[in-house]
DNA sequence: ACTTGATCTAAAGTGAACTTTAGGTTGTAG
DNA sequence: CTACAACCTAAAGTTCACTTTAGATCAAGT
């Protein structure tokens, strides 16, 4: 209970490099952690968790300011956390937007794939017209 | 039909600045730009799409290099097709699982928040034994 | 005590992705 | 015919997010 991590155990857990986390703690995005008396970091569960929280939502594009701006909220305590809500709220719909813009780019290419047989033996080009014929998504019955 | 559109026109529609249309055509992730007589880039409404889903991806942390790749098998065409639809299924799943992350983390915030006025009434922490007492997700009747 | 490996700070360096600058061409409106 | 906005290239500059370097301290094993 309570364990405590080095920052090579850290970075071993949750994936950054030990620069990389020196590194956010200077730029104040990591503001929980603790030192031993002869200066080291010491980390929580709770810091790991953090961190992965932290490299969500870099990996989805958030800048440093916008991490910092979060950690102050935190910081800040409980009161804060009807913001914290809407922050992580608008991120996550930010990405499930994305998530629909692939989908619908998947599905297109799995359309091409389809067709590709008949366009080949038809001689036609997969273009607008041809998408234009596709707004129920099937095949017109072979000529 | 097949409207034609000026960088301009299509920096608007798009989003992205005419200065990075530009770059990313050096870049190669644009290959399907025409010209003009006078050498001015000629857009059609394809463009204008693929210039959507490179700001996905983009967007979703995939670096330049790896939209060249793609670029470079569509340019090889149908063929490819199964490779691409591989590459942006594994974005997608990639992004997916950013978004289960967020939402496991909106899920804490949310049940701190309703924790926060026992805890305060109670005077304790929101800690990881707190954590633990939740495995149901549901407050415990108060004493 | 001595070595070795992990940690520390401060500061300089790097790579990717733009962004700006400089100088030139084009095309439409007055 | 001239102004002026929109376009062009090539090249230098900037920003962000690390990453590396240099030099010091600490902790465990022999």
């Amino acid at each position: 209970m309570n364990e405590e991590f080095t920052i090579g155990q850290v970075a071993e857990k949750t994936g950054l490099p030990i620069h990389t986390i020196r590194y956010y703690e200077k730029e104040g995005i990591l503001p929980f952690i603790k030192r031993n008396e002869s200066g080291r970091r010491i980390f929580e569960y709770e810091d790991i968790q953090w961190i992965n929280l932290l490299n969500c939502l870099r990996d989805t594009g958030m800048p440093i300011a916008q991490l910092k701006d979060y950690a102050d909220l935190t910081l800040q305590g409980d009161p804060t956390g009807e913001k914290r809500l809407e922050i992580l709220k608008k991120q996550k719909e930010k990405i499930e937007e994305q998530v629909n813009i692939l989908k619908s780019h998947i599905e297109l290419l799995n359309l091409k794939m389809e067709w590709y047989p008949r366009l080949k033996k038809e001689n036609i080009q997969f273009d607008h017209a041809v998408k234009a014929w596709l707004k129920d998504g099937k095949l017109p019955p072979e000529q």
